[in-house]
DNA sequence: CTTGAGGTACGATGCAAGTCGTACCTGAAG
DNA sequence: CTTCAGGTACGACTTGCATCGTACCTCAAG
């Protein structure tokens, strides 16, 4: 089965105050660091993100993401696929996903 | 007389987190895109930006934008100056500030 | 059918953050 | 000196948001 994508804003229609928003909290910033390192950009189920929260928080941040336009969640009824909108972030906000990747000098250096 | 600098973060010592959290408010993301948009980077006085805010409130944003690390603020005793770091921020997280010109599609013309 | 895992909806709660009122400080101009 | 504009400190209020408890839904495997 194919499942449907859940809707979010168009590729032109992503707000910059929304991204940043939803980039502010841990966790989803943590989620969005994850994808925007797979090249492959091949989808995800939503635990393999082993995020420490509860489900239903975790649905919550996923719902950001994906109001913020910055993921796509396919709905397969009983379980969720999470795919990034590379091409679409990437078109509107260049550089942005780049930026994940300095989240700390020099990889994982301590503070 | 000079004014002392307001403490700040170090280059290398900004926060991914606390720059997000910073330019998810409306209101310091419209004094940080007036401040990229100036290539000349001159200092600049705080009411100099037309915020539709008390003073109180404006006094907690900007030490909100020097806490992240994106301002220096110098204190000339009843009045301040605000630069934007950009060397700093262009070093620790390149490409950041040209994210904020792409605010809306195609500059600020409406669609 | 029943069961169980994955996910959502709704509400409640606790905490962080934006806002402003009052009072006070600092320095420049009268 | 006094006056006044710019700015800060503290506190109160309000809103937003992250979190979770309870209940319910969906589908696949028995």
């Amino acid at each position: 089965m194919t499942g449907k994508n859940l809707v979010g804003p168009g590729a032109d229609a992503l707000d910059l105050g929304a991204v940043f928003r939803a980039l502010a909290d841990e966790h989803r910033r943590s989620v969005m660091t994850e994808l925007a390192a797979d090249r492959s950009d091949s989808e995800r189920g939503c635990n393999s993100f082993n995020l420490p929260i509860s489900k239903q928080t975790q649905t919550h941040h996923f719902r950001v993401l994906r109001e913020a336009g910055l993921i796509d969640e396919i709905d397969y009824g009983n379980r969720k696929g999470i795919r990034l909108r590379r091409a679409d972030i990437e078109k509107r906000f260049p550089g942005l996903l780049t930026l994940l990747g300095a989240e700390s000098p020099g990889g994982t250096a301590p503070r």
